[in-house]
Parts: structure tokens; sequence; C-alpha cells
DNA sequence: AATAATCAGTGTCTGGCGGACACAGTTTTT
DNA sequence: AAAAACTGTGTCCGCCAGACACTGATTATT
């Protein structure tokens, strides 16, 4: 059992035991999980190499391992560390429906901080501490709504779902530089060229373009899944 | 115009122009696909490099960008291909609930054969024919339900973001062997040791275990996303 | 105070990756 | 017969993750 998912968990969740002899570190864990986020957030989880983490502290590429196994842990410790702590407490006075939405919201903005979130949870993994207590929020915000725990679990995959569909589509739209002209006029070009075979999309996007597209994709499908729990939860508290 | 992106959207929709003289190909771009599919799919997509796929077609690697300008348009090809044809056509008779739950349901196993479509399609990129048939079918179900094009494409993007993350979530569960082992262990074991600290989770959990896990997690999820998209149909339908 | 144990950071090396480029061999056109 | 066009190969480069042996710094033990 001391094989190397187990080296993940204790980097992630400890306990650290420090050194008593040697030299003083020169790093920590956190320096170095805030130096990859930093590259990872400026030009995608690609160019997050020990390398360039490493060259961006002032230090050799192998003196990064003497705080991380690998790569592959560095970026769970990046991925827990931008995760954040999690959002304020819910408040008992509000109901399921705010503190789902208010949550799924809150969330949403992490992923558009830290677009490099979605490939690196991507896989199976060992999850981290603070990614657990953003699933315990919401777990909390069902409690007493009447659902089963399966069921409990399964709204949170649900909501985390959608607003992971809804970072994918963010990005592959672009921020607002090049890429996003360059992809938007190739799919112009796409449906010019080739839009008899796609009718409803065809006729789709057209409506969409003339009642002025505002990206409300995000509030659509939340409402759309809040809806589609309230009608289970109040089926089942009657 | 004749930047990179054309380059693959060329090899994606076509024209293929061949070539008048010189010895006969002796590849296919599908032959390349399939064969990098096979490979994606026994190992998954890490596994895949133009070495192995190139060995797998007894061939020298730089044969393949003979027909594939790079590796990031040789896995465009294997998405799309792999994806394969859009379901069968939508019957009028049904009605659009029915017609999009076996769209998400036909999607979910084509994700299930396919895992690593996950990793394949994350990240903006150029989108295929066959692809864009899957979104035209999923869109053409929502026809004369009242919906703005908007909203349509909207409700599309919902559905395949839950199907997506179902996918990720089984692969993270593991298909069968050690990996899930292992991973629910740890799981188990970090529930032991921080219990306390998700309370929600920690209840949630047991609720779920003695109820006898039985992965209703996509169904769940469709029938909640189709039950908000029903309220809102017939709002707007009435 | 001297020695031994421990630990931090470095330098070097290996195997694999994507890809650029020049080249040889084959097939068709002129 | 010659030239043009095309396919597949061999060689090279830079970058990557990581293994390993090493130097030097720090602290506990004697």
């Amino acid at each position: 059992m001391s094989d190397e998912q187990s080296e993940a968990v204790r980097l992630l969740w400890g306990p650290h035991p420090k050194p008593k002899r040697g030299p003083k570190p020169a790093l920590s864990l956190n320096r170095i999980a805030q130096a990859g986020i930093e590259i990872a957030d400026a030009e995608g989880l690609a160019a997050v190499s020990m390398q360039r983490v490493a060259g961006l502290l002032g230090v050799t590429k192998m003196a990064l391992y003497r705080y991380v196994p690998g790569k592959a842990e560095l970026v769970a410790v990046m991925v827990d560390t931008a995760i954040g702590g999690a959002p304020p407490p819910n408040e008992p006075r509000r109901d399921w429906r705010e503190q789902l939405g208010g949550w799924a919201r809150h969330l949403s903005t992490v992923f558009h901080r830290h677009p490099w979130l979605l490939d690196a949870t991507v896989g199976p993994r060992v999850i981290g501490p603070k990614e657990l207590a953003w699933m315990e929020q919401a777990l909390a915000a069902l409690d007493n709504t009447g659902l089963t725990g399966a069921e409990r679990m399964d709204a949170v995959v649900l909501l985390t779902g959608h607003v992971r569909g809804i970072a994918l589509q963010a990005r592959a739209a672009g921020p607002e530089g090049s890429p996003e002209a360059q992809l938007a006029a190739t799919l112009g070009e796409l449906m010019r060229a080739h839009g008899e075979r796609y009718p409803a999309l065809t006729a789709a996007l057209a409506s969409a373009a003339e009642s002025g597209g505002q990206d409300e994709a995000l509030e659509f499908g939340l409402h759309r899944i809040l809806d589609g729990l309230g009608l289970l939860i109040t089926q089942r508290t009657n």
C-alpha cells in the first residue's frame, strides 16, 4: 500500500514531516504550486514543465523533485491550490436552490480564472481536500430535501458537469483574441459551405445571431437543472 | 487564411485532391486514424505517438506526415472517426423528450467505448463533420418546441456537458481493474481519516452505500435536465 | 569541539517525444 | 528517354520527465 498513489495522498493531505537536519529548504510546496499556476494561467497547462517552473523559481529542475515526486503530483497540488478555499459557508436561511445556484456560479468563475483546470481534471487522480470541500458544500445544500444519498451525489455530479461544459465551450469560443476570431470564422465558412447538411444547426445559429448572443448558457442550464431538481424535491417532500 | 487551422479543416472536411503522379500511397487517412484509435482504446491517448501509430502500420513515423500535418490533426481525425455516424435519424413520431434521451444515451455509449475522447476534446479545436452531425441531430429534436435558437443551442450544450461529466466520473471510478480498487480504497481511507471535516459527504456516501449503488447517475441527470427543459417548453408553447 | 548523519540543490545521462529537412526510389507525364 | 511529382526513409534538433551520483550545508551526537 505504499505505492505512488499514497505519495500523492500524503502530499495533498499531509502530514508533512519536516526534517530536523540539513540545510533549510529554499522553496516550499506552495511556492512551487503557485509558480506552476502562474505559468498555466498565462500559457496553458502544456507550458508547465519542470524546467519552466524551476526556472521561474531560480532553481534547477531537479531541485523540484525534493518537494514533489513527479509532474503528476505537482499538477495535483496545483489543482487543489488553484481551486482555492470553498465558497463562504451556506447560510441556512437560504434554500437549497439559491445555495446551489451560487455555488455553481462561484465554481464557474474558478474555471474561468484557471482554464487549465479543465485539462488537469480529466482522468483518474487523487482528489485534494479543498476540492472535496467544494463537493461537501454542495452536498450540504441538499440536506433535508428528501433526496437519497445517491441522488444527492448525482445532483452534484450533474451540476459540476454543467459548469465544466460551460467552461469548455467558453474556452473553445476563445477569450477575445485571435483564436476566437479564427475559429469562429472557420465555423462560419464551414456553415456557408456545408450548411445544407445541417439545417437545424443553421436555423439555430441564425436565430441566435439575430437575437444577439449574450452567453446565457451557464444560466440557462443552471435554471433547467434546478427546475428539474425542484420537481423531484417537491415530489419527495410531499 | 492559409494557416494551420485550414489544414485541419481541409483534412476533416475535404476535398482530398489525389495526386496524379508518383507511387501509390501505401496508407490512407482512415487506416492511420483507425490505428491511432486502436492504440488509444487500449492504452489511452497518451500512448498514441507517431512512432506507435507508424509501427502498428509497419512504416516509419515520418511517413505519417505525408497524410497528416501534425499530431494535433491526427487526433482531430481520430475524434471524428471514433465518434462515428450520427445515431439513426429522429423518428418524427417520437417527441423531443424521447429523442433527446435516446440521443444522450447513445452519446454516452460512444464515450464509454472511447474514453480518450474526453482528453481529445478539451481545448479549442476544429470540429469535424460527424461531430457536427451529432449536434444537428440534437438540435433537430428541439424543432417546434418554442425555444429560441440560443436556447436550443444551450440545451444541447447542457446535455453534452452532462454526458461528458458522467463519462468522466465513470473513468475516475475505473472500469473494473486495480485502479478502481486502489482509488476507491484511497477515498475510503481519506474519509475514515478526515470524515469529520466532510459531514454531508460522509452521510451521502453512507446512504448511497446502504441503498446499493447501481450507477444511475446518467439517468438521474438526464431526467432532471429533461424535466427542466419540459417546464420551459410547456411554458413556451402555452 | 569534532565527527557523523542527514538533507538541499546541481550536473550529467538516458529514452522518448514531435517535427524539420535532405534524400532515394517509384510512378506518371511530357 | 527525360523530367516532374510523389512516397517513404534516415538523420538531426530541441524539449521533455526522470534516474543517479555528487557537493555542500546544517544539525545531532559523541
